[in-house]
DNA sequence: CGCAGATATGCTCAAATTAAGTATAAGATT
DNA sequence: AATCTTATACTTAATTTGAGCATATCTGCG
């Protein structure tokens, strides 16, 4: 590898030892591309025509030649695949893990990808037969509960991830487990946390339950896959999704981040929506708009809405000032967990 | 270099380009490893024997072959560098910005860092003469407002900015800036966020108020630059202090960590003291007492401690068990601004 | 001893926020 | 006109927050 600057060399010498001694990496940058469709949230994937491989998420390696940031190499990469300008843009997590991606064994440089969130407006793509969007739920169905908890926990989730916890050896092993999956899904008296969606993934690719985790040339009929622990994801993509979710929906109860996703104006009802999807819940409807009209995040046009079916409804905008004041607050989500089984 | 899985390549060459394009990348692992002591904030620093550099995070290079995590490979670094073990530790946001290291100029691959934050409670190091733990407000001495507004930002800061804001070209630019010092300093009836450590760092670095900005072999001798707008680190170790600064402010308000710092048992006031120390504010010690113990966060030992000066003090302990509870929420910090001038 | 100074701890009170509901308005559908 | 649907206003009780007062229990000093 080419040499150092004498100054970096001499303290890099010292603390972290040589340059030289390490092997290959590659940085794959890879991005979470949200957008909101008929009341769902939605995630661009791509797919390689022809390959019977399962979608990810548009990404591409970073070119320390022709990017001046990660973040310019990610749009790059995006606009190639997709043709798709990007908003707001905001980085997830690095994921570095060796041994994460089934498809790869050894050999190569080792893939490190650094995960993005982005959301935006639009949808139109440049080339719709491989840029696809997708209902986010399918990739995780536990974590849409809006009309109640979703089926597949009680069917499936819950018993599988029971038998996971008993079958493990040791009696304080049995105990932490339990704990764990008490923690990240609510079982023992505790409640739903609608941000643990990476935790909860993870706990379940540990037990198993998740089709990733399926030996090496091993394939699941998708239909099957769909219908029981969500769709599947190239690489490690599901679980950069996984965080993308949770960071988005921790996201909106601080800063006004919804509002990229909404049109340029909007009912208040369209918002609740919104937030709604991307939160996997429902909630209050007057304390709603109470909240958002008190905070000042929105501003009424003079218009008005008929496309409701019934008493029409004032049309909104986003008052861009607000993230020039104080503590620029989202839209805060107290969840009413539905109680009838959806 | 070597060649990839089948599999791998064939995605990879759709959407993301051949792997062997790209041009050489490191990636450096840092840690801000952080203590408390003496009621302040420390952070462990390393520096190359002899060399008149300025200090820097525990760092070094990740190795593929040798670590099978990222932050495996960190915490092998930080023990060879340090003999610390760390507890606690969280990824905080990967830098690759190519001119961001004024050390570093042109030629060898590419640094990108990933940084970390870590908590540990002792602070005992195996060579003290290369690792010394550092307040961390002598790195960002405008972020300490526990009495009262810090003097250096009516002083050096305030000015300083102002005349930044008025230096811009075009009204639009001006006006660009002034909210955006508004926003980060609460200027303008704005208030002080106590969590955008890294916004305010980043504003000073373009306004060319912190001395790594200055030009190329350029020194500061380090009295001044201390005394004006911080200590300086080297490469972009400061961007990575201030991001951890950040996240741990806004973290102990949701999640219960600064037990991470606290010795296994503690009065209300010492834990009072960490989160004011952290948080850079005073808080209300009656309001500060009722939250902590209504949570539930921590538990009586039978135990008294005399070393109080006052009235002896009760002992308490965290209690570990509200990690596996419902929110597991943190110490919330609602800060009171000290009016007088410190 | 008795009092000042310090800290610990318990309690009050008003203001603000939140959760949940009731009531009414204004359109479409039949 | 009756009914359904959605929008919007208003009420109320419970809870949380911010701030302060009062009292308890130690140390140190005259």
């Amino acid at each position: 590898m080419v040499k150092t600057s004498k100054l970096g060399e001499t303290a890099r010498s010292v603390r972290g030892g040589l340059l030289s001694d390490v092997g290959g990496v590659v940085i794959e940058l890879s991005a979470a591309i949200v957008a909101l469709a008929d009341e769902s949230p939605k995630t661009l994937l791509v797919r390689s025509p022809g390959v019977a491989l399962p979608p990810g998420l548009p990404c591409g390696p970073f070119d320390p030649l022709r990017h001046r940031t990660l973040e310019e190499g990610l749009r790059a990469w995006v606009d190639e695949q997709t043709g798709l300008h990007m908003g707001y843009v905001e980085q997830l997590y690095t994921f570095g893990d060796r041994d994460r991606d089934p498809d790869r064994r050894a050999g190569g440089p080792r893939p490190v990808s650094v995960g993005y969130l982005a959301l935006v407006r639009q949808t139109a793509v440049k080339n719709p037969a491989e840029a696809t969007w997708n209902d986010w739920y399918r990739y995780f169905p536990w974590e849409d509960w809006r009309s109640g908890p979703p089926a597949l926990l009680g069917s499936l989730v819950t018993p599988k991830l029971t038998a996971w916890c008993n079958a493990a050896k040791s009696k304080s092993d049995k105990q932490r487990r339990r704990e764990r999956a008490d923690l990240t899904f609510g079982y023992a008296g505790g409640s739903w946390d609608n941000e643990r969606v990476l935790e909860r993934y993870e706990l379940l690719f540990e037990a198993g339950l998740v089709s990733e985790a399926l030996g090496d040339g091993e394939v699941v009929p998708p239909a099957d896959a769909d219908a029981r622990t969500g769709a599947l994801l190239t690489k490690d993509h599901r679980r950069i999704l996984a965080t993308a979710m949770g960071r988005l929906r921790g996201k909106i109860k601080y800063r006004p981040v919804v509002f990229e996703l909404m049109a340029p104006t909007f009912t208040l009802f369209q918002l609740q929506r919104a937030v709604e999807a991307l939160s996997g819940g429902r909630l209050h409807k007057q304390n709603f708009r109470r909240l958002v009209a008190h905070q000042g995040l929105v501003e009424p046009t003079a218009h008005i809405s008929s496309q409701t079916g019934g008493r029409p409804a004032e049309l909104f905008r986003f008052r861009r000032e607000v993230v020039h004041e104080r503590r620029a607050p989202g839209v805060r989500v107290p969840l009413k967990v539905n109680k009838k089984t959806g």
